[in-house]
Formats: structure tokens, C-alpha cells, sequence
DNA sequence: AAGAGGCCCTGATAGC
DNA sequence: TGCTATCAGGGCCTCT
């Protein structure tokens, strides 16, 4: 579920509230996630002083002094809590749910922190934690990974390679994270609406143009999501503070059946699916 | 090598 | 009401 934009609200709120603390202490509840959490796991992180949470893709990284790091993956309902000691400023969450209240059950794996301390819950399991020892098994873990959209390499030239003698759709390959990385299912059918691009185009049929569009639009797009917050679209009731706001500018996502938002355009959206995975787009001004 | 599909798992929802 | 089927924001693994 959680798409690069959502995982960055996540650090962001991380890096608020547990930048620079020592977990105390360690919790697993439950070992078994997408990789079943090794007995090391809780000692390996006890006492560790954090230095800094960053963010890769939809993986967020916890960097410990001397060298070794955590790596969190949130899977399709993977989400993260901090709840604060004090008794007035009871909970803070930080999942892009933004749920009012920590959830009750599939709490796997805490951080206990002086002050606070961090539930991670996940009902599906699909998400996991990886404790790294040193920065070159750190790369290692990346190393496969294509280019976030933001970064430089992620030009005309790398997608002009990289489709280079593949057969396959341009929507694919945006889910492609060898090909880029950070874009997920919802941002893949709301980059090629914004290009005017059909998701079954034959990525190497493109033209210049249009590769230049899809490289402006998801940077663009997962810009914009960031900066509202990410997307929510679960538990729009319990919403609350400042949740996710991006999935009010969603143009084709979920919208099927419905009108077309371009003012010009009398097309409806349609939902098909491609490689298992929901595709929404208009025919008419995503031409084939 | 590339690409499609199965699978991991729970929960929400639709249809009967 | 209660069954069953389908689908969900991801990605690893296997098979062709």
C-alpha cells in the first residue's frame, strides 16, 4: 500500500519523534513477517542510539551509531505508531492512516524509548525489519534498485535503455523497481493520466515526448503527494489532523465508471487489469 | 534474460 | 444472517 510518498511522511514523523534517542527496549510479538525476524534481531537493536531515519524507495532505514542500520518495510498494511508516555499527549500517530487510535490487534514489534514509545502493525504481515551490520551489506540490500524518479539518473537515456528490446507495457515497468524505484500501483495509473499515455503502450514504442512527460510527472506527482501528505484511502472516517490529503487529487484511481477530469474530455475511466494488478485510464484522452 | 503468475496474509465488501 | 468469492497501496520466487 505504502508508495514512496507515504513511506516519506513516515520518516518525516519518525525523525520527529525518535531521531536522536536510545531504544531501551525490544518487542516482538510476532516473528513471523514477510521474513521471519531473527532471535538476534531484538539484541542487535537494544541500547542502539539513532542517528538518523532515512528513506530509500518505500523502505525507510534506520542508521544506529558505529555502522549498522534497520531497514522497515511496510508491506500493503504495514503502519507505524508512536504512542507518548505522558498522559496529555497521549498518541501520536505517524501511519499515513492516521487512525485516531492505535490499533488493538497485529501489533508485531515495539521500540521502547524512554519517553515513547513505537508499535508497528500490520495486519497482512506482507512487511519486514532487517538489522544490517555494516554499510557495503547495506548497498548490497539496493544494490538491483533503479532510480527514484527525483534522481538525475532518472533521464531519457536510462528509460530509452532500459526499454531498449523489452517487450513489455510502460505500466509495468513503472512498477518495474529495477526499472524505478518508489512508484507503486496508485501512482503508476495517475503518472500515465497526467502524460496522456495508454498504460498498454509498448514501453519501447514511446516517443521522446512522451518519455520526457512520464519523467516530469512522477516526479512531479510524488511531489505533490508528499507535500499534502500522502494518500489515504482507508479509514477515511477516522482521518484526522494532518492526514493524507493526495488521494483528493487522485484523477483516475479508483475512479472507474466515473467522468473523465479533464474539462475537454466527455471520456469515462476504465479499470482493467494488468499483470494482476488494477489499471485505471480514460481511452479517450489515453489513446492507444 | 524477460515476463507472467503464484504466493505470502488478513480484512472489507459484494453477491447470493 | 451467513456463506463464498474477489479484491487490496508489494515484492519475492518459480516457471516457461
Amino acid at each position: 500500500m505504502p508508495e514512496l510518498p507515504e513511506v516519506e511522511i513516515v520518516r518525516q514523523s519518525l525523525s520527529k519523534n525518535i531521531k536522536g534517542k536510545k531504544i531501551n527496549q525490544v518487542l516482538v510479538r510476532n516473528r513471523n513477517l514477510r521474513f521471519r525476524l531473527k532471535h538476534s534481531f531484538e539484541n542487535n537493536l537494544k541500547n542502539k542510539f539513532i542517528l538518523d531515519i532515512k528513506r530509500f524507495s518505500k523502505y525507510l532505514i534506520i542508521e544506529f551509531e558505529n555502522n549498522s542500520f534497520c531497514i522497515i518495510h511496510l508491506g500493503m498494511s504495514g503502519t507505524i505508531h508512536i504512542k507518548k508516555n505522558k498522559k496529555e499527549s497521549l498518541i501520536t500517530n505517524t501511519s499515513f492512516y492516521h487512525s485516531p487510535k492505535i490499533p488493538e490487534k497485529h501489533n508485531h514489534v515495539e521500540f521502547l524509548f524512554s519517553d515513547l514509545k513505537l508499535i508497528y502493525n500490520d495486519p497482512r504481515r506482507f512487511g519486514f525489519f532487517i538489522f544490517v551490520d555494516n554499510k557495503i551489506n547495506l548497498e548490497k540490500r539496493f544494490k538491483k534498485f533503479g532510480p527514484e524518479p527525483f534522481d538525475k539518473r532518472f533521464n531519457l537515456k536510462h528509460l530509452t535503455n532500459f526499454f531498449n528490446g523489452k517487450k513489455k507495457n510502460i505500466k509495468n515497468f513503472l512498477l518495474d523497481q529495477k526499472f524505478v524505484s518508489g512508484i507503486g500501483n496508485i501512482y503508476a495509473s495517475e503518472i500515465l493520466y497526467s502524460s496522456k499515455i495508454n498504460p498498454l503502450t509498448q514501453a519501447k514504442n514511446l516517443n521522446k515526448f512522451q518519455l520526457k512527460k512520464i519523467i516530469k510527472n512522477s516526479k512531479k506527482i510524488l511531489l505533490k503527494a508528499i507535500k499534502q501528505g500522502g494518500s489515504t484511502i482507508r479509514d477515511f472516517k477516522n482521518t484526522k489532523g494532518d492526514a493524507g490529503h493526495f488521494q483528493k487529487n487522485f484523477k483516475v484511481y479508483g475512479r472507474d465508471n466515473k467522468n473523465c477530469k479533464r474539462s475537454s474530455c466527455s471520456g469515462i475511466i476504465h479499470k482493467i487489469s494488468q499483470s494482476k494488478r488494477s489499471t485505471f485510464f480514460c481511452k479517450i484522452c489515453q489513446k492507444y
